[in-house]
DNA sequence: CTGAAAGCGCTTACAG
DNA sequence: CTGAAAGCGCTTACAG
């Protein structure tokens, strides 16, 4: 017969569906002797309550919809976990999708969502065809916050927040500068994305106030190019700093490094992008610039809960402070110094 | 007036509400006149499809949850995407979730899960109070995956899966015997859980056999517990190798040895456990127990599937191989040799 | 091929 | 404090 509903449950205690519903919504108005019995049939039947059921009268699902472009990478895995337990405490429940950097995927996981009821959305987008992600969201008129990357130029509908990559670069880039650096190169970051863009161009303004070329090694942002890059470096000796994409390709230049005779931080200098854990956690300990991920993604929750609860959507654009962050990576005296 | 439903669309296309789900449903029994009318009156009003209605009726949700107890760990986002991908290629939708090793926010979160009419769990759940996650699931009758820790014993109810932890304790110990090692460690875990012993077994077998009492430096599964280790075989030289309880603590000791002048490979050999993706990464790379994480995710994928579809509940407990990843690490040669 | 009616499991006024 | 009735947005037989 299927799952007991409140009907079996009231017939059981011998009150109405009513006062069952009642009792499940906690209602004070119920005798507690009612309500005992109410609880104990709901027990002896075991009764599971129907959330969709009850939502298709009530309005309010309290779902919010978390979509990440690479769940893999610890940077959004610290901004993911951040969101969904600002958001529990918030009282809502998160359902967190990995899109994998699929904009097809991303398209269907967002429409699924939007189908069983999602009342807002935080989405650090994969790049790629926006129309087929943001066109529904926008016709059901769901609030959402675009984070870390704009994908929708519509900030207008979908309001955007990062942390301010090109700041960090620029800082990357001046303390190297000022530590010594003759000759730096940028390293990591896929050509034409934004953010790469942005975290880019502190360093290409160094670069050519210093009265050299950039130059840019451009490519995934993984530790294994990291590692390629490192060899690169080997034949290239005239370069003596870099600042990285991402904290993944400084590290994999870390490992790299460490099989040739240049030392990093005393021979080469690095600063990392994104102050993952590991970042200080490797040897030599690596200079980041910190984006405050885990605050950023409270900030971001708190954000859609103002805007579902008292309809303030937030600015069409904002950007959260950085900070350089400098260890033995960056340091002239070099690791034990 | 809120969203539009299929009333709001079937008067703007001049058609019953029942045609109107009848074109919502694909059936082919609609003429492509009429189809073509609804879909431009959905399109006109902004219609989105309500799910949790439609499910009211037609039982089935397709959504399966993926509750995992550390998703920064990447062992276990990597298992978290593949599972994810490969139910998302059978047509389901995840919910997924970290439990942050927290077993009230656990309960808390399946609990949830149960009332938004998931059908199906993968659980890789967080040591703690079992009764209050696995009672209601065992009321509800959903079937559920526990998998890579047993934390209910009732696997006749919820079936457990891992890899043969003990087997790659045991690869792991008598390969460093078999390359020389003369007095071996086994560092981090937590001591009195399962998943801990397990790992450890193999090696207390072969210190046992080799006639010296086993050291074992039980501590959390990171990094910086990798790191701290190091530093206490810097002052233990009689010690030349050590099995590991994860990568992460295999590359924190990598990061600690590489301040020392002892050499991991030449002078210290190590083998770490799970073979993340970092493993091959670090210098020198990391010999490790390869767990084919995302091999065994699918699998667990498509055991649940069967399950749901056909009724085929999984064996109460299964064991999959793993494969001992020889590198750099545990090789006596060294880096670079 | 299309329409009128009942029902999914709840909540919500409204009586009593 | 409790019950009878209507309704949330769909689907599902069943007529026509």
């Amino acid at each position: 017969m299927g799952r007991p509903t409140i009907i079996d449950v009231a017939k059981a205690a011998g009150v109405s569906k009513s006062t069952v519903s009642l009792v499940l919504q906690k209602s004070p108005v119920v005798s507690p002797k009612t309500r005992e019995d109410v609880q104990n049939a709901m027990a002896a039947l075991g009764y599971v309550y129907n959330r969709a059921a009850a939502n298709l009268r009530s309005a309010q699902v309290g779902l919010i919809g978390l979509v990440i472009n690479d769940l893999r990478n610890p940077f959004f895995t610290e901004f993911a976990t951040a969101v969904q337990m600002a958001i529990s405490d918030a009282g809502y429940a998160t359902v967190l999708a990995n899109t994998d950097e699929d904009p097809a995927l991303q398209a269907r996981t967002i429409a699924a969502m939007i189908e069983h009821g999602v009342s807002g959305f935080i989405i650090s987008p994969a790049y790629g065809d926006d129309a087929a992600t943001f066109g529904p969201l926008e016709r059901a008129g769901i609030p959402a916050l675009q984070v870390l990357r704009k994908v929708s130029a519509r900030t207008d509908l979908f309001p955007f927040a990062a942390p301010d990559y090109a700041e960090g670069g620029r800082l990357a880039a001046q303390h190297l500068l000022a530590t010594g650096a003759r000759r730096i190169a940028f390293v990591g970051g896929i050509a034409g994305r934004a953010v790469t863009a942005e975290r880019m161009q502190g360093y290409l303004e160094v670069a050519r106030a210093a009265g050299y070329d950039p130059l840019v090694l451009s490519g995934r942002p993984t530790r294994a190019f990291g590692r390629e890059c490192a060899q690169w470096f080997a034949d290239h000796p005239d370069y003596d700093a870099a600042v990285c994409f991402n904290d993944l390709v400084a590290l994999g230049m870390v490992a790299g490094f460490a099989r040739q005779d240049r030392r990093i931080g005393r021979d080469f200098r690095l600063v990392g992008f994104d102050d993952i854990e590991d970042a200080a956690q490797s040897y030599p300990a690596l200079s980041s610039v910190q984006c405050g991920i885990a605050q950023f993604g409270q900030d971001m929750a708190a954000a859609l809960m103002a805007w579902l609860r008292d309809g303030q959507r937030p600015a069409a654009e904002t950007r959260t402070p950085v900070q350089l962050i400098r260890r033995q990576s960056s340091d002239r005296a070099g690791p034990g110094g």
